[in-house]
DNA sequence: GCCGGGGTCAAACAACTGTTTTAATCATAC
DNA sequence: GTATGATTAAAACAGTTGTTTGACCCCGGC
């Protein structure tokens, strides 16, 4: 092959560094193609227009990930012979991989990226995520509904969003949430490996807790709410 | 009192809708002016500059949502007397209060506003809300540590982050995430007094759930990670 | 030699951004 | 009545946005 094209790939860093930074709206061309050292209208060559950049820069690391999830969770289900796993093993599967993948060089500019994106109003995006999560997401919720038999899967569903919106928040709100919690003498540097379990012991108590009492039935329970 | 200047609270309104809809840089003047069909330079005129009407459309509802948590909180506490209060107690105190703010008559934009712009890169909105939030945090996470005693400080915050994730996605990704897990069958209308409940339980689970394992003694298990 | 095309470059494009300016309008006080 | 201060109006401000244009370079094939 060829020599690849360098501008390509320092494009799509570049962008993802910004991208994470300032979001995508904030993030402008000038920005991108001066931190890559390129010239303006090489983005619009290589890739066509802003947005086709953004789904450039998920997809390279989305691919990765998901299938990465996808091979550890036929691992587990393989080794499990059809019995149901447990519900850490997929959570584990799911998320851990994704906080795994932060240690990794450069990966940890991409989670940031990745949880600040998810809340991105911009329709494209959803619709490129969607496309991109389809069926992984369909295949952990598969497994979450053979592990936890006795909960109504819309429970469930709930629940997997919730873990969704915990675990964006703990990596993307980093220096955002830092300032709120103030928490600058407790817990600032000491990495994801110190993440990784905290949040998992976390999800996991969500994902089990106990249910909520079936709402639209104040027939055992007189309570009313402040009349 | 003379007649209320009825543009003032218009802006403030078509702000909140836009900066819910688009974001703080996505949302132009042009279009929250022209929401509120008022001149353009209106919004200069009365708040200054658009940082500034972020910040108001923030304090209007903030300042009473933090009234209202710590008036809460004062009435458990005096009603205890002395005796540390539930973790159920604080959680619904604290995310509970939120919540049903979000049924009060135009309540749910602010809440969906307020999940989107808590991961705005912007320092200056966590400037605001690290001012509006300070004190009322540092009662909550105080009412917590004495609610936990046996549960150390430190894992005490990153849980309450947690928790802050769980709300913010489930109130700000109404849509967003709705695409990404297509439950379109399930759940979609059914308001926000079945999400009152349903995250409550998950954020108790997560808040009470095991203790992680201590992470940086790798001398029990030699399970060494993918060589 | 020359030709062709992928890649890069500076420059300009039209559209939009937040903000300011200046004039016009309004209600009220004298 | 006029004067006064607060609000609104239209227009222009300077700057940035994403994208396009057309010339330019370089390198392999003929």
């Amino acid at each position: 092959m060829p020599e690849l094209p360098a501008t390509r790939e320092r494009i799509l860093d570049a962008a993802e560094h910004a991208f994470m930074a300032h979001r995508y709206e904030g993030a402008s061309m000038r920005q991108i193609t001066g931190e890559a050292g390129v010239n303006l209208a090489a983005v619009n060559y290589h890739f066509g227009n802003k947005e086709s950049l953004l789904h450039a820069v998920l997809k390279r690391r989305l691919d990765g990930l998901n299938q990465e999830r996808l091979r550890v969770l036929d691992e587990l289900e393989a080794a499990a012979a059809g019995a149901p796993l447990k519900p850490s093993q997929i959570v584990d599967a799911f998320f851990g991989t994704l906080l795994r993948m932060g240690a990794e060089p450069g990966g940890d500019t991409f989670m940031r990226l990745l949880g600040r994106i998810l809340t991105e109003p911009a329709e494209f995006i959803s619709v490129v995520l969607a496309q991109e999560y389809a069926d992984v997401l369909e295949r952990f919720k598969q497994a979450l509904f053979h592990a936890l038999p006795d909960v109504p899967r819309e429970e469930i569903v709930w629940r997997f969003h919730f873990m969704l919106g915990a675990t964006s928040y703990a990596i993307a709100g980093t220096d955002a949430l830092r300032l709120v919690t103030d928490w600058q003498t407790e817990a600032a540097d000491d990495g994801t490996d110190r993440l990784l379990p905290r949040l998992m012991s976390f999800l996991l108590g969500g994902l089990r807790a106990p249910l909520p009492e079936p709402p639209a039935k104040p027939k055992q329970r007189s309570r009313r709410k402040t009349p």
